[in-house]
DNA sequence: TGAATAATGTTATAGTATAACATAATAATT
DNA sequence: AATTATTATGTTATACTATAACATTATTCA
């Protein structure tokens, strides 16, 4: 279930906030990086690297190394997120404040959903220190069928 | 760290257990199923696929979809978990009970701690809800120090 | 015993990701 | 502006993870 309306606007409100993001921070969004990045937003859903691959054709010089090293940019200033149980990438819809979100994904339609909920990372934090752990990264992935999906079937 | 001071107990009870549960559901418990599930137990840490399948050796023809096959019956069966985040796998403590659980993983020494909390479970259940979204299976695996490689290091 | 089912063996290949080194582009220094 | 340093991208090769498709063996059940 996508909500926007048109979603070419999504798509330029990602890339205008990486600009931003990534001119503070003084890196380099470079074209490659850019494309990379549309690529993914232009998917509802996830995508896949190999296919983001395909889809760079022949602009770029596109062999898994490029597209990986994208992507591990891309996740290192929280642009994208990596979905584990799908090995596949999302854009991320907030990439300022993208701590403790956790990912809603329909099995059917394929679409992921974002969320952020401190308190649900509170209440992890709180668990894993229960268990004398010092938690660094999490990973929240839920499986399941959208509300859109279920109404059709 | 593992709480057990034999660890050689804890491979006889996951097996005890697997045997049993095996044995409610009709399900057959053979040689090769036993044999990796005694892998996985007998590694603190968790197993890779491949490697489960070196120690296979020569006893039984190892390629990977004799494993992967065997992998696949573990997991329906709830006798192990695949942590999406390492592409590994380990053994489920819980095998009878195990849903709603979570995965605390330390990258110093690399053991896994599975965790059960029905509270979290029902956090993230409603979370879910209230995001208009029908779960179905939860991934959550979190990344971090345990006690033991924090007062080490 | 023989047919049906389930498990395992076997070959091949698909899919995901990184190492190592070469070249090109950009930034900083002179 | 030319030189050097740094960062980014290109290129080749290969490692790692997983499954498809079909053959054979073992077990169950009629």
């Amino acid at each position: 279930m996508h909500a926007c309306h048109e979603h070419a606007l999504c798509v330029e409100e990602a890339l205008t906030a990486a600009d931003r993001i990534c001119d503070e921070r003084e890196l380099r969004f470079t074209d490659l990086r850019r494309r990379v990045l549309s690529l993914i937003w232009e998917n509802h859903g996830s995508s896949k690297a190999y296919d983001i691959m395909e889809k760079l054709g022949d602009d770029f010089s596109a062999k898994p190394p490029t597209v990986y090293r994208t992507l591990d940019f891309l996740q290192d200033n929280g642009l994208v997120h990596k979905i584990n149980s799908l090995n596949a990438y999302v854009g991320c819809s907030h990439p300022l404040k993208h701590q403790d979100c956790f990912f809603l994904i329909c099995s059917c339609c394929n679409e992921v959903q974002e969320c952020c909920a401190s308190h649900i990372a509170d209440t992890l934090r709180d668990m894993a220190n229960k268990n004398k752990f010092s938690p660094r990264h999490m990973t929240l992935e839920i499986e399941g069928e959208c509300q859109d999906c279920l109404k059709k079937n």
